[in-house]
DNA sequence: ATAGCTGCAAATGCTTTGCAAGGCC
DNA sequence: GGCCTTGCAAAGCATTTGCAGCTAT
């Protein structure tokens, strides 16, 4: 089940989500999907995407990247303001945040807990519990947050 | 200790915080730390000043909320990109995130409890654990993030 | 054929910065 | 008086949008 072709991968990853198997889009999915877990922004996604000459535009990398969030095929994550990661990793997890570097990384979702949570507010439901430990590294203002 | 004058209380964290007490930083803090806890974004506070006749503006409103974060009178919170809220709570607690309005709201540090906390990465210390349950209410699209 | 995509460039929205004038200690 | 602050306006950055042309189905 793992062993399928990236093309056929990404194909139906469109397929499922109902999208169009565009060149712009296979190229991303597969750009996507075939990496293990990652975080990546807009803009590197638009740069890897440039190395290796495919054109795909910044505004076409952007609609893509919310369009495959909203199919359920990455996650949003949201550590400072102007600063949007989307993860390849849409299981439930969650994540280090490096303040001095800006990075993130994977916490497996065994290592996080709970041993009470709120009930959702009246009139709502819970759709996901997002968990963020903001570590102090020492490469401090490496990139500023 | 609750009874101090709200004009001491607001020079005295300025002082403590080693900022000067200006009319502006005064006319903040005041606003900030009378009001229990609630969260404004740089725009709100602006607003707020405006209507009561205190002219303080935009740029230094977000010099001043940064300070005042840095100084520990403020948390900021990340919930979307392209939007900050500045928490008047610093004590240890959580956040709801409703959706579709885009509101936040407090979740007492006792209503969320960890079993499991994953360990520093070598080299890091855990500065901060921000826990956010993403809740889906109805009034969906009042305001988009 | 046609509804849906893409790309460019311009627009938007939040936030920061540069610099002269003003105010606290 | 000296240095920190302020305010304005302009710059900056990430992201979104409008629209003409292109393309999968």
């Amino acid at each position: 089940m793992t062993s399928d072709r990236p093309y056929s991968r990404a194909a139906a990853a469109l397929h499922r989500a109902g999208l169009r198997a565009t060149r712009q889009r296979l190229a991303l999915a597969r750009f996507l999907l075939d990496r293990g877990d990652c975080h990546l922004t807009a803009e590197d996604l638009h740069g890897e995407t440039q190395r290796s000459g495919i054109k795909v535009s910044l505004a076409t990398i952007y609609n893509t990247l919310h369009q495959f969030t909203r199919a359920g095929l990455l996650r949003e994550v949201v550590v400072g303001p102007g600063r949007s990661y989307f993860d390849t990793n849409t299981n439930n997890h969650h994540h280090f945040f490096f303040e001095g570097s800006g990075a993130i990384v994977d916490i497996p979702a065994g290592d996080v807990r709970f041993q009470t949570l709120p009930a959702a507010p009246a009139g709502a439901q819970i759709s996901r519990v997002d968990v963020i430990v903001r570590v102090a590294d020492s490469i401090a203002n490496k990139r500023k947050i």
